[in-house]
DNA sequence: TCTGGGGTCCTAGGACCC
DNA sequence: TCTGGGGTCCTAGGACCC
């Protein structure tokens, strides 16, 4: 069997654990640079002003008549409440894996709580609310994707009280029938058309498809998601905690950017965190790709420039890196261009462990280093040390208007009590 | 006044080579 | 004269997820 635990909004209860003021009230969060709503809690969504990934300058003046409250993401936080959600699930399963910043995947293999399914879920639950004060969602069933079909039951299906398992014909039927097709994982609002015009409305009507059409109609993946859908496992534990083929680390800016060396400092902020997230997983790149670009909406038209960069040897290492952004910023700068967005994509990926040296190839080996740097900004945070080239100033940092305090990780702002 | 997220995977199509 | 194959690499964009 397999666990999905889900935090409820996590962005805006993350708001509401410190703040008892906000409790009660509407709470959506903003994205960086304040673009759009990315998260709004229940009594927010209840009034119908928590749609996500609408730009909040559309939706303003309906969130000021709701009396909404407003923050912009304060990653600091929710990175750590993430940590202590994680901490405390992760003690209920054999096999755990974080799968993003609010949801973890339990695999239990064999594995059976003596207290039953239902028990043991709701002690997952209790636990992160006891000891977290974070609301969340646990979905049990027969394959991950039922998992995760459970766990939007256990939220959004009246009766579930945050808890659903799939372990009979009945509830995976009542939870199928229940559900729209684009809340299955796997599957987006095109694919849903597309199965429309086969007649397939409702999950439990795909999960009744004839797989072989499907992959013919469509992917191996949807074929896959069918199978998981029936309760056959399609998506094994190896493939659930995959590493990544790509690692992007991409931004917009707080303010345009025009001048070349500024565009050049955020571009090796990028190589630096992309490089750390390869190193965490342990694989090395042979190609970088580097970008930017304006704002789809400006009106002077879509200006983007990309280039892509093989390595004579794949890295891991931020100064190699960063020294190839250097070079492609020289291409990709343009005078007069208000430069929005930009990123650095490392792909074509392969373990660090199977790579073979080339015996006549002398590189400089910056490992040490690089595990010195990731050591250090582990303990004292991300950025204590970076590369000099990335600079001090940051005249690109996003917008956050709307920030609360960093609770949990700032000793100046620690919550105090007055009696 | 102006404002529009970030990440991963996959594929189509063009350029180029043999 | 005109047409023909197959592979690799790069770029752009679509689809999906949170």
């Amino acid at each position: 069997m397999y666990a999905l635990c889900d935090a409820n909004s996590m962005y805006a209860s993350c708001e509401k654990i410190f703040d008892p003021a906000i409790r009660d009230k509407p709470v959506v969060v903003l994205t960086n640079n304040d673009g759009c709503i990315c998260a709004a809690c229940h009594i927010a969504k209840r009034l119908g002003v928590g749609k996500k990934f609408i730009p909040y300058f559309q939706v303003k003046d309906d969130l000021e008549k709701a009396g909404a409250v407003i923050r912009s993401s304060n990653y600091e936080l929710y990175a750590d409440i993430s940590q202590r959600m994680m901490d405390t699930c992760s003690r209920f399963a054999p096999n755990s894996h974080i799968y993003s910043i609010d949801e973890i995947f339990h695999n239990y293999d064999g594995w059976e709580p003596p207290e039953g399914w239902f028990q043991h879920a709701r002690a997952i639950r209790r636990a992160v609310w006891t000891e977290v004060r974070l609301p969340i969602g646990v979905g049990v069933g027969p394959t991950p994707t039922l998992a995760k079909a459970a766990n939007h039951a256990s939220k959004r299906i009246a009766g579930y009280r945050g808890v659903a398992v799939i372990d009979n014909e009945q509830t995976r039927q009542h939870i199928l029938q229940n559900m729209e097709l684009t809340d299955i994982w796997g599957i987006g609002s095109r694919l849903a058309q597309r199965l429309q015009g086969l007649n397939i409305y409702t999950p439990w009507q795909l999960a009744h498809a004839n797989p072989s059409l499907i992959r013919k109609q469509f992917s191996v993946l949807v074929e896959s998601t069918v199978y998981e859908l029936q309760g056959v496992v399609k998506l094994t534990w190896d493939d659930v905690k995959a590493p990544k083929k790509e690692i992007y680390s991409t931004r917009s800016f707080g303010q345009r950017i025009l001048e070349k060396n500024l565009l050049c400092q955020a571009l090796i902020q990028h190589a630096g965190i992309a490089a750390a997230k390869l190193r965490r997983q342990n694989s090395l790149a042979c190609v970088a790709v580097i970008f930017a670009t304006n704002s789809p909406h400006d009106a002077q038209g879509y200006y983007r420039k990309s280039i892509t960069h093989r390595f004579a040897i794949p890295t891991q290492d931020t100064t190699v890196i960063a020294n190839i952004c250097r070079q492609a910023v020289e291409q990709i700068f343009r005078k007069g261009v208000s430069f929005y967005r930009c990123g650095v994509g490392l792909i074509d990926l392969c373990d660090k462990a199977m790579f073979q040296q080339d015996f006549f190839t002398q590189f400089t080996d910056n490992s040490n280093l690089m595990a010195c740097m990731d050591a250090i900004n582990m303990r004292y945070g991300r950025n204590t040390v970076h590369v000099a080239s990335q600079g001090f100033q940051q005249k690109f940092a996003m917008r956050r208007e709307f920030l609360s305090p960093q609770y949990t990780t700032r000793l100046s702002d620690i919550p105090r009590i007055q009696c």
